[in-house]
DNA sequence: AAAATCAGCAACCGCAGTGAA
DNA sequence: TTTCACTGCGGTTGCTGATTT
């Protein structure tokens, strides 16, 4: 048996709303609200219309305080960076912008924002040499060197932006009982439980299950700011947490070996990672409905990934070297 | 000027989660 | 404990105006 229609579709009117229809609903819902039904709004209201498509239209268009129109720069940055951290989890991402509704959200980021960072790293590769597999090891070390002049701090903690950590966490072995890479004073560890801890500053522990990535502090750390609502994610800078948009810039760019990737995908419920898979596996990611793409290549450097992850035995070897990351079984 | 293509976005669809009965 | 109505979410579709050929 399938499951009941919510209306009669062949007595309900569909496509775009008129004025008229608007003003109904929104005369209705401002006097009486909702009544916690949608199912039988309509019909209270007058409106040939499903509930689904009232609760549609009220949410996205006509409740108080919506704002249309052009995003900020402010707004482009949070979307990209809990893009890049919790993947479409657009309802997620609205909650933090004020006004802005999932649909406006994934709208931006389907037909512009996406390109708008293309563009972006297509300029700045035009500026400096793509770090990566292929870079070679005077560059690397020079790039390693600058990246922990910049954020290693006095008592030897990086600061660690949250999606260096929670999309290090997406791309950790689902499979394997447990993977570690050390190297300096930094332990990095991956359970198969799907956690990661900080062995060495014991900073934050870190889940991503049930979808949603979140790191709480162990071991004493504290933290002034929650940088997600729903996820509570946390990340140690320098032994505090602080706010980790703040810090989106300061990443350091690598390109990404495909077999490591490749190693890690298990049954991983991830969206961010079954998107990256989806990219390393096919080239290329679907952008829209039409034949538009964009490769894994143009997208990988705006991924950011730990330091520690790369650090090993040698560093410099890391790159060749995927067992290093502790993402292969040796 | 007309046709084709593109871009933006509102709206729809179907699935999963939730809670009441 | 099970069933089912309802809600919320994310992916997709398709309409419309703008731009290009």
């Amino acid at each position: 048996m399938g499951r009941a229609p919510c209306c009669d579709k062949a007595n309900v009117k569909r496509g775009p709303w008129s004025p008229e229809e608007d003003s109904k609903l929104k005369a209705y819902i401002e006097q009486h609200g909702t009544g916690g039904n949608w199912i039988t709004l309509p019909q209270k209201v007058g409106l040939k219309r499903c509930g689904k498509s009232c609760r549609l239209r009220w949410l996205n268009y006509l409740r108080p305080n919506i704002k249309h129109g052009e995003f900020t720069d402010e707004e482009d940055n949070i979307i990209c960076t809990l893009y890049m951290s919790i993947g479409s989890r657009w309802s997620i991402i609205a909650a933090q912008l004020p006004g802005r509704t999932d649909n406006d959200i994934k709208n931006y980021w389907n037909t512009r924002l996406k390109k708008k960072l293309l563009l972006c790293n297509k300029q700045r590769k035009d500026h400096r040499p793509r770090t990566g597999y292929n870079h070679n090891k005077v560059d690397m070390m020079k790039e390693q060197e600058d990246f922990f002049a910049t954020h290693q701090t006095t008592n030897n903690a990086y600061s660690w932006s949250p999606q260096q950590i929670l999309f290090s966490t997406l791309i950790a072995p689902q499979n394997h009982d447990l993977a570690e890479c050390s190297a300096n004073s930094h332990n990095f560890q991956y359970s198969s439980t799907d956690q990661a801890y900080f062995s060495q500053d014991q900073l934050c522990q870190i889940s991503s299950t049930n979808h949603l990535a979140s790191m709480n502090p162990v071991n004493g750390a504290t933290c002034n700011s929650s940088v997600m609502v729903s996820g509570g994610a946390y990340y140690p800078s320098n032994g505090v947490c602080n706010n980790g948009l703040q810090e989106y810039n300061n990443y350091i760019s690598v390109g990404l070996d495909h077999d490591v990737l490749n190693s890690t995908s298990t049954g991983h419920s991830q969206q961010v990672d079954k998107s990256v898979l989806e990219m390393v596996n096919s080239s290329t990611i679907s952008t829209t409905s039409q034949d538009q793409s964009t490769s894994w290549e143009e997208l990988s450097p705006l991924v950011n990934y730990p330091p520690s992850v790369f650090e090993t035995v040698s560093p410099y070897y890391v790159f060749e070297e995927p067992r290093y990351l502790g993402l292969l079984k040796q």
